[in-house]
RNA sequence: GGGCCCGUGGUGUAGCGGCCCAACAUGCCAGCCUGUCACGCUGGAGAUCGCCGGUUCGAAUCCGGUCGGGCCCGCCA
């Protein structure tokens, strides 16, 4: 520790210190004033430590004492001591010693905090904790968080370094590319009227990189998208990104699975991880299993197709939604057959919410019978078969969703799984569910656009053998693209790339772009496919969700130094804000006036 | 672009048409206290109920708008 103002830390003293002379500097966490004899529980980020002013020990530290309030600074010296028998903390970590104060500096005072910094308080406005984010981050629980936070990063690059990863930062100027989210866009000055965007991701940097022969390549770098904010979303995020030359699928998910086994363990040891290797879904199996492509595999209930169970019953539903190639997918949730109207219709709206149309229950009586809307089309034969393929027992709730697209009804269940599981309390909290979806369908079918579409990353390519049949089916191809996903939350994706320039253009053939358009965008990576590019891929993994789910948070605030609201301001700072005319001026930019220009 | 929820002393909550110029806890201030650790005891100050407008004899309470925050849909290749 440093000389000038301290000796030790708040959390370093123990009884074999006793006898020392120590100084200490730190935060007041709280005071407890005796009158003659006052205790102050010192804090910093390594703990806390009581030091004990006397008046008849040592007055003048007393006096000198007596004015400091919580969150002051104060520094302090004094000898370590036995606390008297009987007196022992054994919360804290110091808790068998005191710091018997002869010396009591204030190094600066503060005011009374807008909230308690040296407490939790869960219904605390998040406004006020963000525009005091420097009290927020004061508080030991996001200084725990940052510290993981910390400890994770500092983890990754060690494995990665220790794997002959090279380390190499890209700009965070670069050009605009329409496709994908919007951009952050820079207006240049010295030409204006252009703009540089923020990068969605160094995705062309990091291939154009794998090109120039750095074939393990990785950076934590930061990413911009200015679309709407959610609890795993903000407007810059930070991604642990990876790319690999002379690789298969196979390989990169087996290297970045190592890593990110041996990171977890290392962070976390205390946090089981629910199966190694982790397990493997196609695109396909975990829709239809789980109704999302980034399962929660921490429970089960998985979705059952009803297809053949319901087929011959007389229900419009049914007949419209088997009639082409939807589905009807069900699942079981146990001991809820008794819920209310109030409850059920809370389920319901829940679906429509997520693209059902309208979401089917019924309710396993005693006697093997079903109750609800449903039962009157049941035939007895019907009713057994859907029992069976459930497994519904008496007193269990099924919940059935159907669709004439099998991707909605699965999408709609699938959330009303994640429902019924943290309803049912299914999910233990200290597993970590990691899992592999792998592959992925290579192009999806965009109606609005009237042309096929990437699914993920337009630069994957398809699965080696499915190559010749892109032209003729292209909804049947996979791409070999991998998404990894924990306890429910999409950690992070990646891709084997397109390194021949004839399929790069045959693929965005497919999706409509010209060659031209594509030579104008990309055209240093299409060049550069012509200039001996190696096959290669790699994969981005989110920190800041990373850090959130191993920190057992729902939000990546919790987890982010300086996070903006969800209308994307920085409340601490006050950004965005407007600037001068005259920087708008040397930027040759006009603001219009928003609501002029609708009216 | 849209839906839902929240906004009351510093903080967290209660009050939801008159009993409220607003209650409780904590914090804050003052005094007392030599073994506390959410110290204790006594006393005190502190909010025109986010803001604007409306309904009403009467509004923290009902309605509309607005601002701020949160959750979600769309969006996020």
């Amino acid at each position: 520790m440093g000389q000038a103002f301290r000796s030790h830390t708040c959390g370093e003293l123990r009884a074999s210190h006793v006898g020392e002379r120590v100084m200490l500097s730190g935060w007041v966490h709280r005071r407890r004033d005796h009158g003659h004899l006052a205790f102050f529980d010192l804090r910093d980020r390594y703990g806390i430590t009581q030091v004990v002013t006397n008046a008849h020990e040592a007055a003048e530290a007393h006096v000198a004492a007596e004015p400091v309030r919580n969150e002051w600074v104060v520094q302090v010296e004094g000898a370590v001591r036995h606390r008297p028998p009987g007196t022992i903390n054994a919360e804290l970590a110091t808790g068998e010693i005191e710091v018997a104060v002869d010396a009591f500096t204030v190094l600066n005072a503060s005011k009374v905090p807008p909230f308690y910094v040296n407490e939790e308080q869960p219904g605390l406005d998040e406004s006020l904790r963000l525009t005091y984010r420097y009290l927020d981050l004061r508080r030991p629980p996001l200084q725990g968080r940052m510290l993981l936070r910390a400890h994770l990063a500092s983890a990754v690059r060690r494995r990665l370094e220790a794997a002959a990863f090279v380390e190499v930062e890209t700009p965070t100027l670069i050009r605009s590319t329409p496709e994908g989210a919007r951009d952050f866009v820079v207006p240049s000055r010295v030409q204006p009227g252009k703009f540089y965007a923020l990068p969605q991701s160094p995705q062309q940097l990091k291939q154009l990189l794998m090109v120039a022969g750095y074939d393990r390549y990785y950076q934590l770098a930061r990413a911009y998208r200015d679309e709407d904010l959610r609890g795993d979303r903000q407007l810059e995020h930070t991604q642990i990104d990876i790319e690999m030359s002379f690789v298969a699928a196979e390989d990169v998910m087996a290297t970045v699975e190592e890593m990110v086994t041996a990171v977890s363990r290392e962070v976390l040891p205390d946090r089981p991880i629910m199966q190694t290797p982790f397990p493997r879904l196609t695109y396909e199996e975990a829709m239809s299993r789980y109704g999302s492509d980034k399962p929660d595999l921490r429970f089960g209930m998985e979705l059952v197709d009803l297809g053949e169970a319901v087929g011959d019953v007389d229900f419009r539903i049914f007949s419209e939604a088997l009639a082409g190639d939807g589905a009807v997918y069900a699942i079981r949730a146990p001991g809820c057959g008794n819920y209310s109207r109030r409850q059920l219709d809370e389920l319901i709206d829940l679906a429509q919410r997520h693209g059902a149309k309208g979401l089917i229950h019924v309710s396993v009586q005693a006697d093997g019978s079903l109750h609800g809307p449903l039962a009157k089309f049941l035939s007895l034969t019907q009713t057994q078969e859907i029992l069976e393929a459930t497994a519904g027992e008496a007193g269990d709730l099924l919940l059935a969703v159907a669709d004439p697209d099998r991707l909605v009804a699965a999408g709609a269940l699938g959330r009303l799984r994640l429902e019924m599981g943290q309803r049912l309390d299914l999910r233990d909290a200290s597993t970590l569910a990691y899992v592999w979806v792998y592959p992925f369908p290579m192009f999806k079918w965009d109606g609005d656009l009237g042309r096929w579409d990437a699914t993920h990353n337009p630069f994957s390519a398809p699965l080696w053998d499915e190559e010749a049949a892109m032209e003729a089916d292209p909804g049947a191809v996979h791409a070999q693209q991998y998404d990894l996903a924990l306890n429910g939350w999409e950690l992070g994706g990646g891709s084997i790339r397109i390194h021949r320039r004839d399929l790069l253009e045959r693929a965005f053939a497919l999706m409509g772009h010209s060659v031209d358009g594509m030579r104008d965008q990309f055209g240093a990576l299409l060049d550069s496919l012509e200039y001996g590019a190696p096959p290669h891929g790699g994969i981005a993994i989110g920190l800041d969700r990373w850090s959130a789910l191993l920190a057992d948070q729902d939000n990546i605030r919790e987890v982010m130094a300086f996070p903006k609201t969800q209308s994307g301001s920085d409340l601490m700072m006050g950004a965005p804000s407007p600037i001068t005319p005259e920087q708008l001026a040397e930027l040759s930019l006009r603001v219009v006036d928003q609501d002029r220009e609708r009216s």
